[in-house]
DNA sequence: CGAATAGTGTCTCTCAGACAATATTGC
DNA sequence: GCAATATTGTCTGAGAGACACTATTCG
């Protein structure tokens, strides 16, 4: 904010009413997706107060006077979640602000989305209150506070998206993972089943997305071939792009014998 | 919401004291664009009242207390620019909340993106105030109010995308169209030149994108072929999509003689 | 006719999806 | 060997960009 101020600006600030303006509280909520056992899970915490003591609802709370929208949601997900926002991609999601979503009173809300990989340790929540990961699909709606369904549904609407243009599905994975684990939260996040071979042409094509580490992994208890370790990489967006199938999908692509 | 109210809860509700949390206020605003002879424009208004008097700054206002974000962002819309959302795309653009933002109290904003044909008199604000239409790479970002610099540039970007993937840059026209208006709007949104032959070939091939209503358009003041007229599609996401190019294109496509 | 815009067609290269085939590992 | 996963390669068709060519209008 450069230097306007004049002698009126002054003036008129000091004479100003904050109550002018409707009073509206602002609160930020968290859609914190990961996938654990091949599953697209969300994080819901157990209202202990009113209004919907009782209900799940995504974590989140009242923003602070002097407390930035980010930083106060980066600060819920520390504390009420235990993950650390190195190891997380958290993007803002929007505002929601019908009248009559918190019988309160008047609040807005700032929902941000955020990916993690699967912890083993991120039910460690400060707020003392039951938290459990619950499968994406096995949310029930209704049963949700205020109106945390449809922030949900947008948060994994644009999870959906995102997959498809931008690389941070690395972000549910640890920091070395293989393309088959990248290609499991592909196939937990779009709910589809992936070629293997054409999913690993595509992930190691694509200019920045990954960055061999140069060692295997370990086989899985099903034994296997060893797999190729991989880091992200630097790229922030996705060229070529990750295509979802099946969706708007004209005519016949490949053929079908 | 249903019905999930006990005695409990209407005690609390009751006793609830809305003070307990720190007072926000809520504003809208509104990013208005539109190709004007060929060059992307935002409406911008110059301020009456501190702070930021007399500086350009996004039309907006503040949310009343029983008032729906979306519904107040159109409400703004109509009135300060005279244009109707039936013509119009209207989207949220997210929430902007820094502390500081607003010298006169803690303001978030909650912008939204709008994108109108070039109208005749869309400068018949109701406020009184000047308002006018703005080059966007003539704006000079550190005149603007508040933060309106960062949400501009956020709503001018997000436009970008959206031609992308979604048939919203018939938005910018007016209900019949021809091709070459369309691509005149890709071309002044990107800021790139497009092979017309080639977006003719991609806009009529593209699923739902267009419908030819079957007329001629009369042709311009330098001649040329009369082009057949379109109106808008039934899709609501392109395919295949219409990919910027020059941006992360890795290598050779095509041939260079 | 020349300039300007509209529309069609052709060519080549990239990329997506369908699979075949091979490589490694545990049991 | 057998089951399971990883990785490479091959084929076909869709689609992108480069650009030749034709069509239609105005002056």
């Amino acid at each position: 904010m450069p230097s306007h101020r004049d002698e009126s600006e002054t003036a008129f600030l000091r004479a100003y009413d904050p109550s002018a303006h409707p009073p509206f509280a602002v609160t930020v909520d968290v859609v914190l997706l990961t996938v654990r056992e091949g599953v697209l899970s969300v994080l819901l915490v157990e209202r202990e107060t009113h209004p919907f003591r009782g209900q799940l609802a995504l974590p989140g709370g009242f923003v602070q006077a002097d407390e930035d929208l980010d930083a106060a949601a980066v600060h819920r997900l520390e504390q009420e979640t235990g993950v650390r926002r190195s190891v997380a991609h958290v993007e803002q999601l929007g505002a929601f602000g019908d009248p009559g979503r918190d019988p309160r009173m008047r609040v807005v809300s700032v929902p941000y989305l955020v990916f993690a990989p699967d912890l083993p340790a991120p039910t460690a929540g400060a707020g003392a209150r039951w938290v459990a990961w619950v499968p994406v699909r096995a949310v029930e709606p209704d049963r949700l506070a205020f109106d945390h369904a449809a922030v949900l549904a947008a948060g994994v609407e644009r999870a959906r998206a995102k997959l498809e243009y931008s690389p941070v599905a690395t972000a549910f994975c640890r920091e070395e993972f293989t393309i088959g684990e990248l290609r499991r939260v592909y196939e937990a996040v779009w709910g589809v089943p992936l070629d293997p071979r054409n999913f690993h042409r595509k992930t190691t094509g694509a200019d920045g997305f990954l960055v061999p580490v140069g060692r295997d992994s370990i086989p899985g208890p099903e034994g296997g071939r060893p797999a190729a370790l991989y880091q992200r990489g630097d790229a922030t967006l996705l060229h070529p792009a990750m295509l979802r199938p099946g969706a708007p999908d004209t005519g016949t692509a490949g053929r079908r014998r």
